[in-house]
DNA sequence: TTTTAGCACTCTAGAGTCGAGAGTGCTAAT
DNA sequence: ATTAGCACTCTCGACTCTAGAGTGCTAAAA
């Protein structure tokens, strides 16, 4: 990707906004009569045919204005794109609504997806914080009916999670509780790893008590998995793009897939700070060819880490995008140490 | 709506069928040459006459067959419709999924979300199944990092609950486990009214915890809400109706707009036993104008109920709808029964 | 050498036309 | 009460046509 001259810069960037704004294709007239650059159309069309010939924009027909190519939005996302802030009464707006919520987690997390889609105007899917491997804090065993037994597990993020399991014969709660206790000082802080090897030989109970502890501790460390929140995906099928039904489904088949999302947003976003853009699925993933993720992983590296962002179509304003989750991720960070000192 | 003449009930249900069928108008030529019912086509017009002036069928425009109309559809699951069984290896693969299935709750319910949605080929609801008036079981509190402390509530029907809290002065885990002990004996198998009155006088600490105990138990008992599973989407989609995009995405905000779809689901399916059919909105609710709903109430009364079913256009196989919600509510109610000993 | 005016050319979107096909409603005959 | 026959209506797809937008090229101007 070489360099462009200024002023192919510049109108390569008039088509980019133009056409974001608009998805109409943008033609030479269109430029020079609503962006004084001093030129005529005629200069212009010579330095979009130009862009064409290298790869930034394209026609759609013969008589249409041009349209960004993925390797326009890349450039223009790379080079262009100026960083800007969130307006300041937005961010006002969002950080009254965070202050006003409780104080779980999970709460947070779908505030933040709906922050994100309301301010970007674009489906937003957010991971829940995931320290990269949990630790035990504490169980407690508590009988409910006959030959069943619940057993909490708490980790030391909070994290809790909850498993029923069935008894071999019915036991009093007081018993349950001793175990528990003897359990609790036995495995206090250790990783799924450490678990197996640091019990002594136990009851038939325990160990019963122990291999769901490890199974769940499993669960919770590969599962960021069933964990991503969307919200607003009819802000996305508002866009011109999705006019014809068959588009509109896709779309939503794409989002109904967690999988896919799953690996994306890990890959691209876990491992790297800033905010990445993923246009056209970057060539890695065929079904996102048509869509673009705007993604940032926020938390606190190496104790708990989670990816918010959003999708829309690749004809996306990308400035607003990035500041939005650029913002939110922010804010989700402080939140996160200021109130659970992670 | 009185009776129509076996003959006219005849066309009628022809006409339902291959509506919902084919999606297309039905002309009285289809069904002499389909179905022999020794009439020729222009008694069978005749007869449709009459049908659409009753009010049973309409005319797109002059020169189409016949389509239903909503008192039509009906007429039909009323009157016409014959109860069938879901064919039993349709059976025998829902059984074998659900025994696969570990024994949480939450993994039942999306279970047969998805089993509902597949089976049927439309978007699946299912909210988990709930006392009418939830009864408080254990709590426990948990010191974490050092201002905050983990409150786990758990009821009487194993639901577990959580929430943070902020503790005025540092506190060490053996006093939270002798206050959560003390209130564990005050507090056992008390609804959320009970609570405040069964308290002695206590410190401040304790009346902190008691006052989220309530709270989070009033959550419990008001919050069905947040607790529609959807799934299948996409299977409604399909349906030629929604080839519009428009269409499209009434359906999509339709189905995100959660508070709609609860009161629909509690008002209509949690109060009576059976199979409930929702077509058209019935006149109450506008935004359903287009859609229907077959629902059932699932789990044991006075213990824990909750309400399944699925969502589709107005041409719907209704037969199959309703047998499969039929099959799948009485396979979770036998489920609930069986393992919970509600 | 770069820019620009002018012009022929291309392509789309939308409006109008047309005929085939499907289905009806009516009338008169069975 | 039923049915054959027929004129009539309406949709749908194919086709044509035109206005408008935008291009690319050429030759002149800066």
């Amino acid at each position: 990707m070489q360099d462009l001259t200024p002023r192919r810069q510049a109108i390569l960037g008039i088509v980019m906004r133009e056409y974001i704004a608009t998805a109409t294709p943008v033609g030479s007239r269109t430029i020079a009569q609503r962006y004084g650059l001093g030129i005529s159309p005629a200069t212009i069309r010579n330095e979009m045919a130009y862009l064409e010939e290298a790869g930034y924009l394209t026609h759609p027909h013969t008589s249409a204005g041009r349209v960004p190519t993925v390797k326009g939005y890349r450039y223009f996302v790379e080079r262009l794109m100026e960083e800007v802030e969130l307006p300041l009464a937005e961010q006002r707006t969002i950080r009254h609504q965070f202050h006003q919520a409780g104080m779980e987690l999970e709460e947070w997390v779908r505030l933040s997806a709906a922050v994100l889609a309301h301010t970007a105007q674009a489906a937003a899917l957010v991971t829940a914080p995931r320290a990269p491997l949990c630790r035990f804090k504490r169980l407690e065993l508590i009988s409910l009916h006959d030959p069943l037994a619940l057993l909490i597990l708490v980790l030391q993020d909070g994290t809790v999670k909850q498993q029923m399991l069935t008894v071999a014969q019915p036991i009093a709660q007081e018993e349950m509780s001793r175990i528990a206790n003897k359990l609790n000082d036995l495995l206090d802080g250790l990783s799924r790893h450490e678990v197996p090897h640091a019990v002594p030989p136990l009851s038939a109970l325990e160990e019963q008590v122990v291999e769901h502890v490890v199974d769940l501790m499993g669960q919770v460390d590969r599962l960021i998995r069933h964990e991503i929140y969307r919200y607003g995906l009819p802000h996305v099928l508002r866009e011109p793009e999705f006019a014809e039904a068959e588009r509109a489904q896709q779309v939503i088949r794409m989002v109904e897939q967690s999988d896919l999302l799953e690996t994306v947003l890990c890959q691209v976003a876990l491992s790297r700070r800033g905010v990445q853009i993923v246009i056209g699925g970057q060539g890695h993933w065929e079904d996102l060819r048509d869509y673009s993720l705007v993604l940032a992983r926020y938390g606190v590296v190496e104790q708990a880490m989670g990816v918010l962002g959003i999708m829309g179509p690749i004809r996306m304003p990308y400035e607003r995008a990035v500041s939005t989750v650029r913002y939110v991720a922010d804010l989700m960070s402080d939140l996160l140490q200021q109130r659970y000192g992670y």
